[in-house]
DNA sequence: CATTACCAAGCAAGCGCTTGGTTTGTAAAG
DNA sequence: CTTTACAAACCAAGCGCTTGCTTGGTAATG
C-alpha cells in the first residue's frame, strides 16, 4: 500500500513508478521542498510509506539517492533537449527550441527535480560532481554548437561560452521566481528569452 | 591573538574588524566554502580562534549568525547600488552603473557573502527570511524605477518585472561560474549584459 | 525457492546549545 | 598612579537529542 501523501503530489516525469522510481520521486519532492539536508531520511521513508532503514536496500546512502535524483534528471532532460534541437535545421529556430526546453524543464513538469540539481550540487560528494559533470558537459555541447553557428553567421556577436552562461542564467533563474499559475506563458518568455539573445 | 588562518583569507567588505565582525566574515567564508549545513559551530569557533561555546555570547544561535551575515551583505550592497544609481541622470547610464555595481557585488569583494545570500536562503527561518525581504525590496526597486523610465522611452520592450528578472539571473547567476583571475573583466561583461538588456 | 522488498530495533557519532565560572579591556573614583 | 568596578569576551565541560546507517530477521513475488 502506497502512503496517501504521494498520490498528492504531482508527478515528476524523471521516474517510473517502480519502488525505486517512487522513492526517488519522492526524494526530489522533500529535497525541493525543505532542502536535502533538512530532510531527514526518516521523513523521507514515511513520506513514501515505508520504514527507514529499508531506504538503504535500494540505495546505499543517502547521498546516493541525491546522486540518483540527480542523474535521471540530466538525462531525461538531455533527451528532451536533443529532440529540441532535430525538430529544425535552421539554427534560429533551434536555438527557440532550446530556450524552450529548457524552461519547460524548469519550470514544467520537472522543475523540483531541476531545482534540486541546481541547489543541491554542492551537497554532493566531489567524485559524483565529477560523474554528472560528464553528463553536463553533453548537453552544454548542444548549445555552444548551435551559438556558434549563429555566431558565424553574425547574429551573436560575443563568445560562445559566455553567452551561454548568460542566456543560461537568466533561464536558470526562473527556478527562483517562476510559477506556472502566474500571468506569464512559457511562451512569451521563451520570446523574450529569444529576443534578448538574438538581438 | 587571532588564529593566523584568519589572514589569509580575503577580506569582505561587509563587516568591521571587531570580535563580532569577524564572527560574521568567519561565517561569511566557511558558509560559501562549505554550505551552512555543513560547518558546524565547532568549525567556525576553531576558525575564529576562539571556542565553540563562546559563540552564543555574541549570537544567540546558529541561525542567527546565517541571518546577521546576510543583513550586512544587504545593507552594504543596497549603499553601492544607491550610489551607482546617483552617478549619473541619464537613465541608459544609470542602467549601466547598476549592471557593474550588481556585478562586482557578486563576483568581487562581497562575492562571498552574496553566494550565501543566495545559496542558504532557504536555511533561514521564514521570519527572517520576510525580515530581509522587506531590505531586497527596496534594492529591488532602485531598478524597476530606472527601468521603467526606460520603458517610458521605448528602450526596453517587456515588462519591467520580467525583464528584471531576466537579466537579474543572468547577472546572478555569475556566482556559478566567474573566477575573478579569469580572462573575462567586469566591464566586458557589464557591456554584454547592457546590450542584452536593451533591445 | 531464490530474489526482491521490507520491518523492528538500536548503535555510534555528531550536532546545536547551555552552564557556571574565569579572564580581559576600560574608565571612573580615590 | 593606583584601585575599584563592571561589562564584554571567552573557556571547559558536557547534556540531550537527532542523525545516517546497520543488523538480523520476515513477508511477498514470480
Amino acid at each position: 500500500m502506497i502512503a496517501t501523501s504521494i498520490e498528492q503530489i504531482p508527478d515528476i516525469s524523471c521516474f517510473d513508478d517502480s519502488p525505486r522510481g517512487r522513492l526517488l520521486q519522492g526524494a526530489a519532492y522533500l529535497f525541493h521542498k525543505q532542502g536535502y539536508d533538512k530532510t531527514t531520511v526518516r521523513e523521507l521513508a514515511q513520506f513514501i510509506g515505508i520504514q527507514s532503514g529499508s531506504l538503504f536496500h535500494h540505495f546505499k546512502s543517502k547521498d546516493d539517492i541525491l546522486a540518483h535524483v540527480m542523474e535521471q534528471t540530466i538525462i531525461y532532460n538531455l533527451a528532451r533537449l536533443k529532440d529540441a534541437a532535430a525538430q529544425s535545421t535552421a539554427p534560429e529556430q533551434q536555438l527557440r527550441a532550446l530556450i524552450k526546453a529548457e524552461l519547460i524543464s524548469i519550470t514544467g513538469d520537472t522543475g523540483a527535480a531541476m531545482a534540486v540539481l541546481v541547489y543541491e550540487w554542492f551537497a554532493l560528494s566531489k567524485e559524483k560532481q565529477d560523474y554528472l559533470l560528464k553528463m553536463r558537459n553533453e548537453y552544454e555541447q548542444i548549445w555552444l554548437d548551435i551559438i556558434e553557428t549563429l555566431r558565424a553567421q553574425g547574429k551573436v556577436k560575443h563568445d560562445a561560452f559566455i553567452w551561454r552562461r548568460l542566456v543560461g542564467g537568466a533561464i536558470s533563474w526562473t527556478v527562483t521566481w517562476y510559477k506556472s499559475e502566474g500571468k506569464v506563458k512559457i511562451d512569451e518568455l521563451t520570446e523574450m528569452v529569444w529576443e534578448m539573445a538574438l538581438k
